[in-house]
DNA sequence: CAAAAATTTACATAAATTTTACATTTACGT
DNA sequence: ACGTAAATGTAAAATTTATGTAAATTTTTG
């Protein structure tokens, strides 16, 4: 699961927050000054950090303009937990490099519907997936596996990497010569059927629903939409 | 400069925040209703909204949620801006698609602060490519779908290239010639109607509005204007 | 060698494009 | 202002083209 760090000097606070989080299934590492949390950072690569201010030694704002600066953690959303409630503080904390500022006291229902929605949006969320998900297909690049709303398909080779190309560039329109030459090579004949064949196949067994998610653009190729349409 | 889309159906409220975010260099659309929101913004495509949640028509939370269906809209950032202040309706808001929320009575400066902590991270800070945005009408050459205020317009591959290319030299006079040689290729017959047949069924697809876009510019060619004149 | 997969062939079908024939509009000279 | 020729618009029909489909053939794989 998602590693979230939470650096918060007040021991009641930070307790709750790590038990509240942990609650709603992430792993907290918890911290009392941002130099121990900035310690470990870079090779924990949290997915989402909750930032005190107000913090013994090195002071919140600091810690995360450090973080900003750095290239490898520069995308790790940052949410402001502080006591600080003025405007002047708010600006001060979003314009030094927060994604989000929340003023204690706080519900730990909003705390985590925020954390949500930073996460939703995070690169660092899904990034490296090699699962496909589109509408009701899902593509395992791993294992090979197709699941058309659950049900396993079974592919053969040219089809699991026609639906994967399509997949990957869902919405956009893939032309023929693009899938030829991306599937079968560079050069190939093109007066054959072969294409529309295994597009036939990929149709048929993906079923009405999941086949009719690959759209023929006439004149141009294929694209992979959301069934209907 | 960014375009931020303000749907708020008070009027005092929604002119203190256009005025506020203009002051802050934005290019700001304020719409009463989320209807009229939703009609214009597939076509504007703003690198923000800001709703408020209780209007008139279609509430804001559903307005959000077909934002958030929509392919090319779901990356736009949205901030809630609400006079509803339960923690209940912060997580409703978060969780139903928003990228912040923020009760009344509101800071500008902290309004503004937080939109620019969302566009700071937006994939939307520079325009696509490979959009297309004229008045109206919206092209995309990846996708190949054009919409026109928002109603996706079905258009064969002769018609889309014809219309790519007038978009493409929109308020240049483009030569029928040109045309022809163009989309067709060098050589043309020419002595047929081949080219008025399809501007025809163009300005047709297109409707009232957006085939007023292609004025004849009689003994020359096309031109893409701007709808009426 | 058998079975599965991939490709080819040949044809059907549906859709896009072009042509034909005629109507309408516009520019221009009188 | 009027008539005329050229340019463009329009509708339906004809044609072409792209893609779908089925069965036959070849190639790969175990």
């Amino acid at each position: 699961m998602e590693r979230i760090y939470v650096i918060e000097d007040d021991d009641n606070i930070r307790d709750l927050i790590k038990i509240a989080l942990e609650g709603f299934g992430y792993e907290v590492s918890a911290f009392e000054m941002a130099e121990e949390a900035l310690r470990h950072i870079e090779s924990d690569k949290p997915a989402l950090a909750v930032f005190d201010l107000m913090l013994p030694g090195m002071d919140g704002l600091t810690a995360i303009r450090r973080i900003r600066k750095n290239e490898s953690l520069k995308d790790i959303p940052i949410l402001i937990l502080t006591a600080k409630d003025r405007e002047f503080d708010k600006v001060a904390g979003l314009d030094g490099g927060a994604d989000d500022y929340m003023t204690k006291p706080f519900g730990v229902m909003e705390l985590a519907a925020r954390i949500r929605s930073l996460l939703r949006r995070s690169t660092r969320g899904q990034a490296d997936s090699n699962e496909l998900n589109q509408y009701c297909l899902s593509l395992n690049k791993k294992t090979r596996e197709v699941h058309c709303d659950g049900v396993k398909v079974e592919l053969t080779l040219k089809e699991f990497e026609l639906l994967q190309y399509l997949m990957e560039n869902h919405n956009k329109v893939v032309t023929r010569d693009e899938l030829l030459n991306h599937i079968w090579g560079y050069d190939y004949d093109g007066e054959t059927r072969t294409l529309d064949m295994h597009i036939r196949t990929l149709r048929q067994k993906l079923g009405e629903k999941g086949g009719s998610c690959i759209k023929t653009v006439r004149g141009v190729g294929y694209r992979f939409i959301k069934a209907e349409e």
